[in-house]
DNA sequence: CCCTTTATTTACTGATCGGTATGGAAATCG
DNA sequence: CGATTTCCATACCGATCAGTAAATAAAGGG
């Protein structure tokens, strides 16, 4: 069993902790000292525990898509219905982008949009993180097409990203501010464009 | 006359260059080295003529403000049919958003959106402008309200948040690499929203 | 008990951050 | 011309950045 000393925290309440940091400040705006601060441990700890900044992003990054995201997801691909999918993906999503509990916005929008290049790794695993998402709803719009919940010829790949755009613009909005009913009546806006 | 020796570059044309600087990079992204380099100018010639980082900032996001969103503002307020205003509003902005002369994306969108608390008063003005963008929004559609545009008992404010939210997930798709003609499918697609 | 192993603490590294002091160069003024 | 004013170039400032070396502390294995 575990040899030699053993930690005197909670690896898995310090990543949380971590997440919160990334998910207000961006990769480049937390610096090690806020992180350490935030985790309560001291930095030797941080890199024997998580790697580097880069490594403590991913695996910081992972836990916020475990955590923020899964709802969201889950209602996407599990309603049957493919409009009120939809729009329990979006009308979650705007819960979570406003949830008091959280810091307001979403990691895998603004946690690495405009950075130097030092920054380039984690913009890259954000933004396959975003072309992912918009892929996971263009595979249920197709599923839904198949379905017959879409009309014959609708283009679902420019329908995804219609929604993915109100996505990541209603990430804008909540890092600025903006409550959760109102992005609710963007959702109720958005789902009018849903195609006749 | 001009008293004592005069400057050996063109501010003007330098602080274009700080703008794509900040536009690429965002604030804190953008390093006084990155900027200095770019305008061809050291330091203490920045210092002189444009103030420390914030005031450049400031100055460099005047100029953008000017420059890229000028005709999709005017289109906005002075094409007649409420409709097509926004709809040309929404078209020009993916023009500008994906044009190739400049960074991708939108300066007052992601130049300063997750970051560090010494970025809070650039984070400030950028968050300004977006309210007052949408406010031109929000005060075109009640003029179209009033002139019988929209149907009698539509929520502008609402509407308005819908329209600056698209175009706020459009910069985001813009700067994630996405091209001309997908964002101009999001806004057909979004127009598709106006209320019946 | 001692030894190995792992974690924590403190203090430090070189690099870069934003910002500036200083001294010389280039112009107009008298 | 000399004096003044402004700008430019080099070199520097303290602070902070991400990352680490070295020593100590706490556990289990023998």
């Amino acid at each position: 069993m575990a040899r030699g000393r053993p930690r005197g925290f909670d690896a898995d309440a310090a990543l949380d902790k971590a997440v919160r940091v990334f998910w207000q400040k961006g990769y480049e705006g937390a610096s090690l000292s806020d992180l350490t601060e935030a985790m309560g441990i001291n930095r030797p700890s941080l890199y024997a525990a998580f790697g580097d900044k880069e490594t403590l992003f991913r695996k910081a990054l992972d836990r916020y898509l475990a955590g923020a995201m899964t709802a969201p997801m889950e209602a996407l691909e599990e309603i049957a219905d493919t409009r009120m999918a939809v729009c329990a993906w979006l009308r979650l999503l705007a819960h979570s982008l406003t949830d008091p509990a959280h810091p307001p916005g979403c990691l895998v929008v603004h946690g690495a949009l405009s950075c130097s290049a030092e920054a380039a790794p984690a913009a890259g695993a954000l933004l396959e993180c975003r072309q992912s998402g918009e892929a996971r709803v263009r595979a249920r719009l197709e599923r839904g097409l198949a379905a017959g919940d879409l009309p014959a010829g609708t283009d679902v790949a420019a329908l995804a990203c219609f929604f993915a755009t109100v996505m990541q613009g209603m990430a804008v909005q909540a890092k600025s501010g903006a409550g959760r009913d109102a992005l609710l009546a963007v959702v109720d806006r958005a789902m009018a464009a849903w195609p006749a």
